[in-house]
DNA sequence: ATGAAAGCGCTAACAG
DNA sequence: CTGTTAGCGCTTTCAT
């Protein structure tokens, strides 16, 4: 592989001004010219090593996710991607299968390809609580996305998941419903808060909050969780009186529930509302639309590259948050209730 | 930040011993104690720019996708950098948006990274054709994941989509259907070879090869593909006799096709077979379950690794590809033809 | 088994 | 405007 000095021998030049040229700093027209030649006959790549070596900027950033195919964290993903683009950036991107060591490991990993900085979406708990990334943040510009919002001593993107929920159960109750089923996965933080609000609603509504019209699904893959909710919510709809509207803390949980009610030969949403969260592509997909919550996820991937940017200029070393508002989006599957 | 040096120090050895210890290299107990305690202390982590400077592999490979929000390449994608992890190797990932020049571009950044090799999936057919990759082949051990299978001169791992919709013709056939309606988007090479099956199975058959069953879909994004398809399909649908089956080129499609279907109130199957393309989450998320040919996508992203890593080692000069059969699978959107 | 020293390819002073 | 030169942090001989 061609070096930069192949480049000025070549040119007949010092490796100076070929530097020059490369990095478009002022060089006479003719230098320039020259050196172009040479670039273009051996196909001169500049090492990548050798810049970062000496000190200049890597012009990359590390993005942690949990999964590649989780479409959630890919839009968020792609937007950042779209920004860094803007300012050519280039990305580097890891996946972490939510496992906390890995997480630690890829993090270190980016340092060690010195990125310029971090974004770390949807990142484990227990790093957060141990003080990881307090601790990475001192020596590497960082940003998370999605952490628990308690967090305020880092930079951060958050999404208030409550006001998300208390749209829906505003919407809900609005509509007249007052027997509203909460469909959630077993453990994660997001679907505690959610519940909460849940609880909160009804309490608020002097409405009762009844154990037994919590459904919790276990994890899997996305066959796994649509069927499995088929099958809880199915029970569910089996018991008099039986819930005239339904909450499912994602899409993939709403299509199984809609599966559900088909199947029971239950209307959708004259006997029975029913509404997702995420507004995904399975929320426009079938014969009848999903109502769902819309987190606004390339809001969230521009509003990271935006902060980590504020950061890696460093003028502003105390702790930034940014906060993303969701949005319920009305569709077919939920209406008022049927009396 | 740290360098070998502060370890030396702070160990009291020189730099060369603190290198062994980090390579792994036969060391006495003592120094490597010494050195892990001063790592720790100090929070080193190795400079990879000064690491790839002195000659060693990057231990990362490239990927360019064409976009990150298609759960297609995503799954892929995630294939590919598991198989990777495995080898603790890092991944690299670019997006080109169906760009050619990005997709140069990031191919030459990749090189200017010095990786140890490079994956294209679904490289733009100007890049292949100009000849583009094969210079590049010719520096970097390159694998392309469905390109143009008559390239045979680069290493690849191709899809065999004639394979999997001969066998969607061979299912509706044998299911007795003879006016089989086809939809496609309007260009693209995949989509070319499967109407030229479609063509060749009807005449081979003797049935009529009417251009008013082709229906030609506008690119755009997933809420789009489904809308259109649908509009398009439901006037398909107003003609007598209508076709019994259609196929579409992928599951977004099938969903439009099926609630084109379901507003003109037609049943599916039973006077109507829907086969979409792709085996997405969208097949099993509506009630009712879309027949749709599996592209067995982890296996492609699992042959590309084992092929580049092959190339890597460069043992073997000559181009290889491997070859992946598609698998139909049928779920209720398709059966046999209502006499 | 360990240390000293020579690069790897580039950028950024500094000198001309 | 251009050339010379000193590092950047690490790996890898070559001595010891």
């Amino acid at each position: 592989m061609p070096t930069i000095h192949d480049i000025a021998k070549e040119a007949g030049l010092s490796i100076a001004s070929v530097s020059r040229v490369l990095n478009e700093l002022p060089v006479r027209e003719e230098t320039m010219k020259k050196v172009q030649a040479a670039v273009r006959k051996l196909e001169y790549v500049p090492n990548f090593f050798a810049r970062g070596l000496s000190g200049a900027e890597s012009r990359s950033i590390g993005v942690l996710i949990t999964s590649m195919t989780n479409s959630y964290y890919m839009e968020i993903t792609e937007a950042i991607e779209r920004r860094l683009r803007e300012r050519d950036f280039t990305l580097l991107l890891c996946s972490t299968d939510l496992d906390e060591a890995l997480e630690r490991r890829y993090l270190k990993e980016h340092m060690s390809r010195r990125v310029d900085g971090c974004i770390v979406i949807d990142p484990a708990i227990g790093n957060v609580r141990s003080g990881f990334f307090k601790g990475m943040a001192a020596q590497l510009p960082l940003v998370l996305v999605q952490p628990d919002p308690d967090i305020r001593d880092l930079h951060s993107v958050i999404v208030d998941q409550r006001e998300g929920m208390r749209e829906v159960m505003d919407y809900f109750i609005a509509q007249k419903h007052e027997d509203i089923a909460f469909v959630r996965g077993l453990s994660g933080y997001s679907y505690d808060i959610k519940e909460e609000v849940w609880r909160a609603s009804l309490a608020g509504q002097g409405l009762e909050v009844r154990q037994d019209r919590i459904v919790g699904i276990p994890d899997g893959n996305v066959a796994e969780a649509i069927a499995e909710t088929e099958a809880a919510v199915s029970k569910l709809l089996l018991v008099t009186p039986r819930p005239s509207a339904i909450f499912c803390c994602n899409d993939l949980m709403a299509r199984g529930a809609m599966k559900a009610a088909a199947k029971a030969g239950i209307p959708v949403p004259q006997e029975l509302s029913i509404c997702g969260h995420d507004n995904s592509i399975l929320a426009i997909s079938g014969s009848l639309g999903l109502s769902s919550v819309d987190l606004k996820m390339r809001s969230q991937g521009r509003s990271a590259v935006d902060l980590l940017f504020q950061a890696m200029e460093g003028k502003d070393p105390e702790p930034r948050r940014i906060l993303i508002a969701p949005q319920l989006v009305i569709r077919d599957s939920t209406g008022p209730r049927h009396i």
